[in-house]
RNA sequence: GGAGAAUUGGCAGAGUGGUCGAAUGCACUGGUCUUGAAAACCAGCGUACCGCAAGGUACCGGGGGUUCGAAUCCCUCAUUCUCCGCCA
């Protein structure tokens, strides 16, 4: 969420940054500033009725305590028309906060400078590129022929257990599931960020903090009967661990990270997009995620992305990196990088992370800040990235280390395995 | 799942309808004293919103209600603890 005092006073600067989404947001905008302008008004009325009552009040106290009951009882009677006031005024106000709340909930962030006015993926920009093409001498298989022939991951069985998109892990597949994700935790733990197991299951105030509600609420399995959600990524339970938090001083940089599945609807997607592990309605994941000064939050953007790459590349994989235009960039995010693989059978890149700054703009909602040298609370920046998502990693390991007689297994994941090859 | 007790400022802990935003202690910050430190003493010490300011309003687990007035009474939800039941 927007801030408002940054919506009063930068107004245009954010219409025109949200031209990068082709978001119009001038509608909203002048929506909320009038809301909040009637708001003000409604609410010092409000105060001074309140003021008053509160005068009386003492007044009635004191009148009683005296002994001077026809005197109180007469101030009592002055009270109904102040009363009356007050809970018009109290219904007025609550009534315009609600509505500009709402309206807050529909701006989405602003692009950061970098970031170049787009509509969709075709429009973002490919910073970098590495490794090169995979050239196989017989005919590639695409992962999921490679599952079955060696028996990795049966995706029927899944269906029978579940439905579409929750694949069963067997044997070594299982077992190279279990080797990434330690080998992603341990790459984390070894650049500084704590560990933790967080619970896969959050209510409606955190999926409120990080933006998943109400920005996607159809993203997210719901259980009605508890009134909770299912995390679509780790993100959600770990950036709220800081919701409502002042941290006591302005030196700080807060490195979290943690394995989750993740859990997703995914409703609407389909074809070859839906094919084996591309899209999954459950799949595993480490996060990273940081709370930083706002004058820190660049340079630990850039650190993230240089742990990314530096994963990608020690599992010898061929990515690039895009950063995103306006309209491909999430909601909350003034800031998007995308690492892909290229995955050779099917000769398409696969997203595998999606490295974050979301500025103020989660903060905001979380209540998230810090006490600055004047003693001041001030909101933190929090940032966050997939390191990494494990579906599409193994699809593209399978498909680019596969040789005529079996897939090899990248060096780094040796120590997690009792083998070398599948 | 059943029964009971509780939830107050950073912590501990008073307050059961009226000058209560809330005693007191600890912690913390500044000062006096001291060669320095400790101790002692003095002073300060929550958050948010509105306002140029003076100031005002709200907040005693969350939400709602009663009342001129609620930390205090009522309803409801959540959480914690104790006992019973169940259980990896």
């Amino acid at each position: 969420m927007l801030e408002i005092q940054r919506i009063r006073t930068e107004k245009e600067s954010i219409i025109e940054g949200l031209k990068k989404r082709h978001f119009d947001a001038s509608e909203i905008i002048n929506d909320v500033l009038a809301a909040d302008e009637k708001w003000r008004s409604e609410k010092a009325k409000l105060e001074d009725v309140a003021s008053k009552m509160n005068l009386v009040s003492k007044e009635i106290g004191i009148l009683f305590k005296q002994g001077k009951v026809q005197e109180a009882n007469e101030a009592k009677s002055q009270t109904t028309v102040l009363k009356l006031e007050e809970s018009t005024l109290k219904l007025s106000v609550d009534e315009l906060q609600a509505q500009i709340t709402e309206l807050m909930y529909q701006l989405p962030n602003v692009p950061n400078e970098l970031v170049k006015a787009g509509k969709s993926e075709l429009d973002n920009e490919t910073i970098e590129e590495h490794g090169s093409k995979v050239e196989f001498g017989f005919k590639a298989l695409p992962h999921w022929d490679l599952a079955s022939k060696y028996n990795l991951i049966d995706f029927e069985l899944g269906v029978k257990i579940t439905g579409a998109g929750f694949p069963m892990y067997i044997g070594k597949g299982a077992k190279l599931q279990r080797a990434l994700i330690n080998f992603f935790l341990d790459e984390a733990d070894n650049a500084g960020y704590i560990e933790h197991q967080a619970p896969l299951v959050v209510n409606e105030a955190s999926a409120l903090g990080t933006g998943q509600l109400p920005d996607k609420e159809g993203q997210m399995y719901y259980m009605p009967e508890d009134d909770l959600y299912m995390i679509p990524t780790g993100e959600v339970p770990l950036t709220n661990i800081y919701r409502d938090v002042i941290l006591p001083t302005e030196d700080f940089s807060i490195k979290i990270t943690g394995y989750t599945p993740c859990f997703r609807r995914e409703a609407g997607s389909y074809g070859s997009d839906v094919r084996g592990l591309n899209r999954l309605h459950q799949f595993d994941k480490v996060e990273i995620v940081r709370i930083e000064h706002p004058k820190n939050s660049n340079a630990a953007l850039t650190e993230m992305i240089n742990h990314v790459k530096g994963l990608l590349e020690k599992l010898g994989l061929q990515y690039r990196v895009l950063r995103l235009c306006g309209g491909d960039t999430g909601f909350a995010a003034s800031m998007t990088y995308d690492f892909e693989v290229y995955s050779a059978a099917q000769d398409k890149w696969l997203e595998v992370s999606s490295v974050s700054r979301f500025d103020t703009f989660q903060s905001t909602r979380l209540k998230l800040r810090f006490k600055n040298s004047e003693k001041k609370s001030q909101l933190c920046h929090t940032l966050n990235g997939s390191a990494l998502a494990l579906p599409r990693i193994v699809a593209a390991l399978l498909e680019n280390h596969q040789t005529d007689n079996g897939i090899k297994i990248p060096e780094v994941l040796h120590p997690y395995l009792n083998f070398t090859k599948i």
